[in-house]
DNA sequence: TTCAAATATTCTAAAAATCGAATATACTTA
DNA sequence: TAAGTATATTCGATTTTTAGAATATTTGAA
């Protein structure tokens, strides 16, 4: 069981491991939204896009109901928009470091210039 | 910057896709831990381990000290716990709907039999 | 019907991830 | 210094992921 359940964050986090994928989520964090709209929203090929959603749809992460023409998805839980929370804030707070770390830098290697390589 | 937030999200989620990396997390979950001693626990080669300890230092979810000949690793950041703690909730989760779903269809299908290809 | 729109699937090539074997590196101790 | 222990890296083969092109499917409308 143990084991069960690393397999299923593994898979789950699988199914989150692509920039496309992470901005679907989002885009579905609200509402319900049409394949269609999700596609230009994305500016990504149609095809792909919707292969990004069929990666999404077999880990269950999206849930889709058909409307005559169109397909809407939405988010199957909110728990994996909870997670999204958190990860912008790992996010910033890992950003606060660096730029921290890059303030010490600079101290030290005071009065004179940081070289532009040194920026970042 | 929108962007760069949606990669940085994708790469911490590729970082966590594999049992083994998710295992290492939970190992290190509480205290610090030598290398040795995660690769004991976790019962793969020691080579394995390692390129799987490269990646989470990659993405910089883990930091390591050195100690004369060993090698400790912890976490970085506790949020990613937190990410954890969430993915066990939505397992949970899951876990109930699946077997709800399951309850439902032997409740319906009664009194005989439910036939192999009815099941979910 | 026939056509067009919305969406999904299949195919193929390229890139990335994974594993174990072999090897390298860095300390420690004899 | 030489040998041993702990850990990391490189290499090669295999598998998985990804993107775009082409194609298929479903539905609504003419």
């Amino acid at each position: 069981m143990q084991n069960a359940l690393q397999r299923f964050k593994a898979d789950i986090f699988q199914a989150l491991a692509h920039p496309t994928r992470i901005a679907i989520v989002e885009i579905l964090r609200e509402d319900e939204v049409s394949a269609g709209a999700i596609l230009e929203r994305l500016g990504v090929e149609q095809a792909n896009a919707s292969q990004h959603l069929a990666v999404l749809r077999a880990r269950q992460i999206v849930v889709n109901r058909k409307e005559g023409n169109q397909v809407f998805y939405s988010l199957r839980s909110h728990r994996l928009t909870e997670v999204l929370d958190i990860m912008r804030l790992y996010f910033e707070e890992h950003l606060s470091e660096v730029t921290e770390m890059l303030t010490e830098i600079r101290l030290q290697a005071s009065p004179s210039d940081v070289s532009p390589e040194e920026e970042q």
